[in-house]
DNA sequence: AGCACA
């Protein structure tokens, strides 16, 4: 079997992520990640017992989605490979826009849900004081909170990378910057493992990338410290 | 492994 025989949905169902992340980094990371495939109208991630590890993506449109699946399949994500599908239904969020939301059939839907879990558990009710924890607004999460003053250097059409974990190599760098109008190359340096230089055509461009990929984190351990190159 | 949106 190759890939899943769910069709194309502009949703994307990601698993196998690292559980230890929270929900909010989870979904900065995410959105930083996934915008390069088109606009993402939103992220849905809980930390359920039933939940964890797993994420939606709703994208605007189906192609983008499609292209996610596609070349982010496997994608080395907080140390674990991303697995990818097409989500199995709608996301709410686009029901809601197109007017076909309906409140009712929803209900009628988690009741269906939770009647057979019941009846395939038989025990009484008990457990289930699930966690809370759910605060997002969901609105897909912007980036570049985290105190993104940069150091006094000019700017620079090269970016200097460091902080980055042992394990990275120049593809998952590229990955994350080609997202980035006027992308050139990566180059990172044998000798010093951790660091890597990211070029771009001008420097208005690299300081795009770099606002939006301050701080990204490939592993939870290390996020991004982004700074212009000297000159 | 696990398909939700409160």
């Amino acid at each position: 079997m190759l890939t899943s025989d769910i069709p194309p949905n502009q949703t994307i169902y990601i698993k196998n992520l690292n559980e230890k992340v929270k929900k909010e980094e989870l979904k900065r990371s995410l959105y930083a990640l996934f915008s390069q495939y088109g606009r993402i109208l939103d992220i849905v991630a809980l930390k359920t017992a039933k939940l964890r590890g797993q994420a939606w993506v709703v994208f605007s449109e189906v192609p983008a989605a499609s292209n996610a699946v596609r070349q982010m399949q496997n994608f080395p994500f907080y140390d674990k490979p991303m697995r990818i599908q097409y989500a199995k239904s709608k996301s709410d969020c686009i029901a809601k826009a197109e007017g076909t939301y309906d409140k009712k059939k929803k209900q009628e839907e988690k009741a269906d849900k939770k009647r057979r879990v019941d009846e395939s558990q038989q025990t009484g009710t008990a457990n289930g004081p699930r966690a809370d924890s759910n605060g997002g607004p969901a609105a897909a999460s912007r980036q570049g909170k985290p105190g993104t003053q940069e150091p006094a250097t000019e700017p620079n059409n090269i970016l200097f990378i460091q902080n980055l974990p042992y394990e990275t190599n120049s593809m998952m760098l590229e990955l994350l910057f080609k997202q980035y109008p006027g992308f050139r190359e990566v180059r990172m340096v044998e000798a010093k493992p951790g660091i890597a230089f990211v070029e771009f055509e001008d420097d208005s461009q690299s300081s795009v990338a770099m606002q939006d990929l301050q701080g990204f984190k490939i592993t939870s351990q290390n996020p991004m410290a982004i700074s212009y190159a000297k000159k």
